[in-house]
DNA sequence: CTGCAAGTTAATGTCAACATGAGGTCAAGC
DNA sequence: GCTTGACCTCATGTTGACATTAACTTGCAG
């Protein structure tokens, strides 16, 4: 397979592939007159990137994913990476629940509505350690 | 409240505001002697921005969404962005899937694991249409 | 043989979201 | 009155993940 249709199975752009081979994530496995070719194993690595990359993950960390050819390296790694994933369901269930409090809010300005403003000052620890209402 | 104080609040640099402020996020109320000075309204607004930058919007939606004062118009973007946030939660969670898969594979290059090739041949409409063996 | 589409490398451009640095202002304390 | 520290503006640098362009080669159809 070359890079036209590895890419098109995707639906990325042929220079995404050679990109991700030059930050080392991919490696072509031969080369038939200077082109690149791919086996199945390469569509599951491709796979393997795009999946890890929904999840958050960077370049880099993908990268060292994949070079983690131990297993106990390799567990390691996706442990701190699971924390991680784990980490951002929560944040983004609690932006999402903000949202739907904010879909049900009425007020012209919902930064005035004082449930929003519980919730919001609830969030992060914000003990108003500024005693009183002269917050100028 | 002085920058520096607002910033400190939210664990962040006094910089980062005066760029929120400049890419149109945040609006100081008044001007004592050249310096900003926040209000309560401020930390509100601040804290928005916070929640909604973890929940993956870009400054320039949130500047859409805090521009927003119609009811109306602004519920039409929540909404936008709420099946957004959705979308982002079942990828999390297809990528958590995979991960937790690979974390009890215990085959040592785990790409060449058939159940982790089943997973995310499946996860893919990669229907094989290279039709035979032969994808040199 | 002649195009032409699709491949190649290498260099450079883009974009978002800051980070950093230079050079200046201002109020408080000694 | 002088230093100190937090603030100011404006300009430029950085990072990650590509996107774009240029100049060239290759494989196949007609």
């Amino acid at each position: 397979m070359q890079i036209g249709e590895l890419a098109e199975r995707f639906d990325l752009a042929p220079h995404v592939l050679r990109h991700w081979e030059a930050m080392g994530l991919l490696t072509p496995a031969a080369r038939v007159s200077g082109r690149r070719r791919y086996t199945r194993d390469h569509v599951v690595r491709v796979l393997t990137i795009i999946r890890a990359k929904a999840g958050g993950m960077s370049l880099e960390q993908i990268r060292e994913m994949l070079g983690a050819y131990g297993l106990a390296e390799r567990q390691a790694l996706l442990q701190r990476h699971h924390a991680e994933l784990e980490e951002r369901q929560r944040e983004l269930a609690a932006s999402k629940a903000l949202i739907e409090h904010l879909m049900r809010c009425t007020a012209d300005d919902f930064t005035q509505c004082p449930d929003y403003r519980r919730i919001v000052e609830g969030a992060v620890g914000l003990h108003d350690h500024g005693q009183d209402g002269c917050l100028v």
